[in-house]
DNA sequence: CCATGCTCTGTTGCATACATCAACTGTAAT
DNA sequence: ATTACAGTTGATGTATGCAACAGAGCATGG
C-alpha cells in the first residue's frame, strides 16, 4: 500500500495539458495543417503519444476558437474562414485595436510605449534594407505590443482569438507585397505612435482605426488576386 | 463542401451536441451554480444522465469561455470575475456595442431597426408602469437586438462570450435600482435609436459608447455597495 | 498545547472497450 | 453506362476502469 513510488517516468504530463492544446493549435494557425484537412483523432493520438481522450478535448476547444469544424460522426476539419468572415474579423480588429490605442494613450508613459518606438525604428531600418520578411515580423510585433500595452487582459484574449482565426489569411495573402504598401504601412505606424505619444486617446484611436481600415482594403485586394473559393 | 452548419439555436453555439453544453453553461450564467461552487464531474454526469466524458469536454469549453476554473487534480469551480476583469469587460463592451451601432446605422433600414423602435416603446411603457423586472428584460433585448442588427456574426460571438462572463455581475448588481437610473437609461436608449435612425455611423457609435460608459459607472457604484471581496 | 508527518478519501487525468453511424465499394438491375 | 442498394470498413461518441494527486483529518512526538 505504499504510495511512495516516484520511479515511474512513463506516464508523464501529470499536470495541465496546455502543451498539447498549444501544439494542436499551432498545427492549425501555422498552416502546417491546411484548411479542409482532416484531423483524425487516432492519427493525432499516435503522433502525440497520448490517448484519444485528451486529443478530443483539445479539438473541441479549437472548435470553440473557430479554428476547426467538427462534423459529428464524420471528423474534425481545419476551418477556412469565408470571405465574409474575414471581412467581419477585420471590422472587429479595427474596433479592438482602436480601443487598445485609446487605452494606451490614456495610460501615458509606460514601457510598452518605448517598445513601440523602438519597433518603428526597426521597421524603418527593415524598409531601408528592403527586408520584407523582417518587416512582416515587426508589423506583427507592433500590433501585439499595442494590444499588450492597453493593459486589458480581456481585450488581449479576444484579440488573440481573432488573430488566430486570421492567421491563415495572413499567411496566404502577402498584403505587404502590394506596390507602395510597405512604405505606407510604416508611415501609418509612425503616425499611430505619434498619436499615442500625444496622449490624446481619441486621436490615437482614430489614427489606428484608419490604419486597420487601409490594411483591410489591401488584404481584400490581395485576397481577390488569390481568387480562392470560400 | 456545400454542407454548412445547420444553425443550431444560438450564434455562439457552433458545437455538435449543443444541448449538454448549453445546459451546463446556463447553470453558470443563470446563477444556479454560485461562484466558488464545485462542479464535480461525477455529480453532473449523474444529474444529466450521461457519462463523465461529455461532461469533461463541456467543462473544458466553459473554462475556455472564462466561466469556470479548472484546478488540475482538484476540481472545476464556478469562476467569479475580479473587479478589474469586470472593468475590462465593460471597456470591451463599450467598444463592441459602439461598433454594432455604427454598423447598424450604416446598414440603413433593416427589420432590426423596427425591433429597436418597438423595444423602446415597450420600455417607455414599462417605466410608466414602474415594472423593473420587465424593463430589465427589455434592456437585455435592446442590446441584443443592437448587436444582432449589426449583421456581423463574429461580433455577435465575441459579444455573447463577453456577456456570459458579465452575467453573474449583472444578476447581483441591480444597477437599475439606483435612483433615477431607470429614466436615464430609457432616455439614452431613445437617443441611441435616434442616432441610428439618422444613419450617421459615427454619431450612433459615440452615443452608444456614452451610454455604456454611464452604465459602467452605475454598475461600479452598485458593485461597491455590494462590497464583494474579489 | 502545538507542530509535523501519515493516512484516507474524494476527485480528476488518462487509457481502453464497446456501440453507433457515415462514407465507401462492389454488385446488380435498369 | 448509370444508378440504386446493401455490405463492409473505419471513424467517432460514449462509457467505464484504473492510477495519480490534492487536501482534510488524525495520530504522534515535541
Amino acid at each position: 500500500m505504499q504510495q511512495s513510488m516516484a520511479t515511474t517516468t512513463q506516464p508523464a504530463t501529470p499536470g495541465t495539458d496546455a502543451p498539447l492544446l498549444d501544439r494542436l493549435r499551432r498545427l492549425v494557425v501555422s498552416g502546417t495543417a491546411l484548411p479542409g484537412e482532416l484531423l483524425a483523432e487516432t492519427a493525432l493520438a499516435e503522433e502525440f503519444a497520448v490517448s484519444r481522450t485528451p486529443i478530443r478535448e483539445a479539438l473541441k476547444q479549437l472548435e470553440r476558437e473557430g479554428l476547426v469544424e467538427i462534423r459529428p460522426r464524420v471528423g474534425t476539419f481545419v476551418r477556412k474562414p469565408t470571405r465574409k468572415e474575414i471581412f467581419e474579423l477585420f471590422e472587429l480588429k479595427e474596433s479592438l485595436e482602436g480601443l487598445a490605442a485609446s487605452l494606451l494613450a490614456r495610460r501615458g508613459d509606460v514601457p510598452e510605449l518605448r517598445s513601440l518606438a523602438h519597433n518603428v525604428e526597426n521597421e524603418r531600418e527593415a524598409v531601408r534594407a528592403g527586408d520584407r520578411t523582417a518587416y512582416a515580423t515587426l508589423v506583427h510585433d507592433f500590433h501585439r505590443t499595442l494590444v499588450t500595452g492597453a493593459d486589458n487582459r480581456k481585450l488581449g484574449e479576444h484579440y488573440e482569438l481573432l488573430m488566430n482565426q486570421l492567421a491563415y489569411h495572413r499567411i496566404v495573402t502577402q498584403t505587404l507585397s502590394l506596390p507602395g504598401r510597405l512604405d505606407a504601412s510604416m508611415d501609418e505606424h509612425r503616425q499611430i505612435l505619434l498619436a499615442i505619444q500625444s496622449k490624446d486617446p481619441l486621436f490615437a484611436e482614430l489614427t489606428t482605426r484608419r490604419h486597420i481600415s487601409r490594411t483591410r482594403e489591401s488584404a481584400t485586394i490581395a485576397a481577390f488576386a488569390e481568387s480562392d473559393d470560400a
